[in-house]
DNA sequence: CATTAGAATTGACAATTATCAAGTGTTTGG
DNA sequence: CCAAACACTTGATAATTGTCAATTCTAATG
């Protein structure tokens, strides 16, 4: 691991928190790895052994069931991801895999779980992780079984726009069938619903999404706090969403 | 609170391993309250101000927006619901209501957080339950895009069998306009797929499920441990549930 | 026991979403 | 720069799912 990851690793809510000694030890029992693009580092169903850290690049954590597949999330650094499957020593549930070359840190789990019985701080910072890891999904949840797929991509794309601080005009984050299988649906949906949005305040340009009229886009997206809003820190008022 | 009450609390992972003081002392601060059937106790944006326990009785969890809703889980005692809101002192993003009489205890949100920075074993608690709820979202979020409508109700059917000790006949535990918008679907479609699926080896009789043919069901629902199963503790084996 | 409210079912139909196939565009590696 | 691979789009069509309306069934209540 290069020095310089370090405090980058302790800025996460995770670490920030922790005994000094205590994140070294974690940190010098930890390793880089850097996988090319396309590698499936996680397999679901494997023995979750380590913590994983994005310091560079992109990773899709997707499922998989009797042949299909979809993409459940796209992490960017700095981030970490499988906390659960790490903490109940349990097989992951979702598959991971590089969509660029990606620079990972493993933390063994045996000693995430020993350091949270030893460093209070860090169980609390687990704690908090873990709830908003599950409020994270449960907003997901909501969404799949609220929306139809024309209000999934809407609030989709407002939400982007807000979230990069309500620009008019943004790139996407991710290609398109990336995103229909985030949002549930087929490439070919998408392709289709991004059209007809256009009767509805957006135009597309290849990635580059426009917001032509921000007043009707927002009328068909309903954005909604306890949905598309994220846990923000007390205090902040965060992403401008109406409260329902 | 009855004093009856106690030892079934303690029972739960959640309280579990905590000190016999600290228990004592967060259920010293709750108190128990009796609903009425179909009484919303909670409304999701709300503060999320108790953690709350059903000891009897039935709880429906449901999620709102633009005049629909959906619903997310139904709970049955001895459980505990929307601890993530608590710990993170955000509004619940989830509604309530009772299913039928309901007596729960409800525990300060601001004790909970305490306790847990007071009491490591409590900690290790709420960070094993926290790990357990976001695998069991997952799971649903899983169920829920890999599998179209038939898929999903012939692996419901198939997996409350087996969590009945793989009983060849038994009762829906909920009404079916309930399981309809548990699985994503509408009332008029569970009753028409559960009709269907008599073609694929069960026979409905009013509420009750009768499995006629195990195996035709099974290669319907390719039942998988990663969706139908649930964390069960090491050494055990659990569901029965085929590996992929 | 009769009444009534709500659950469940069924049919007809509409809307949504997926699939298949063909083509266009874009990117990447030799 | 060219070729190949792959993303994206579009059209045609099929499958799935939802909506609306009308019964039938069931359970709770007086």
């Amino acid at each position: 691991m290069r020095p310089e990851d370090l405090p980058e690793i302790r800025h996460l809510h995770l670490f920030r928190d922790m005994a000094q000694a205590n994140f070294e030890s974690l940190m010098a029992s930890s390793y880089a790895q850097i996988f090319p693009q396309g590698l499936e580092m996680i397999r679901q169903g494997d023995p979750a052994d380590f913590l994983h850290i994005v310091l560079e690049g992109s990773v899709e954590l997707f499922a998989q069931w009797s042949g299909r597949e979809c993409t459940m999330a796209v992490l960017r650094p700095v981030s970490t991801f499988i906390l659960a499957a790490c903490i109940r020593d349990a097989p992951y549930l979702m598959s991971a895999r590089t969509l660029e070359r990606t620079r990972i840190i493993l933390v063994p789990a045996s000693d995430l779980r020993a350091m949270f019985r030893h460093d209070t701080e860090f169980a609390v910072s687990v704690i908090n992780e873990l709830a908003a890891c599950y409020r994270s999904v449960v907003r997901n949840a909501k969404t799949l079984k609220l929306r139809n797929s024309r209000e999934r991509v809407a609030s989709y794309l407002l939400r982007q726009s807000l979230l990069a601080g309500g620009v008019a005009s943004y790139i996407l984050p991710v290609e398109k069938r990336l995103l229909a299988s985030y949002l549930g649906m087929t490439p070919e949906n998408l392709s289709r619903t991004l059209r007809l949005l256009e009767a509805d305040g957006i135009k597309m340009d290849g990635a580059r999404v426009i917001i032509t009229d921000r007043e009707k886009l927002t009328v068909l997206a309903q954005p909604d706090r306890l949905i598309d809003g994220s846990d923000e820190i007390a205090g902040q008022t965060g992403s401008g969403l109406p409260d329902r």
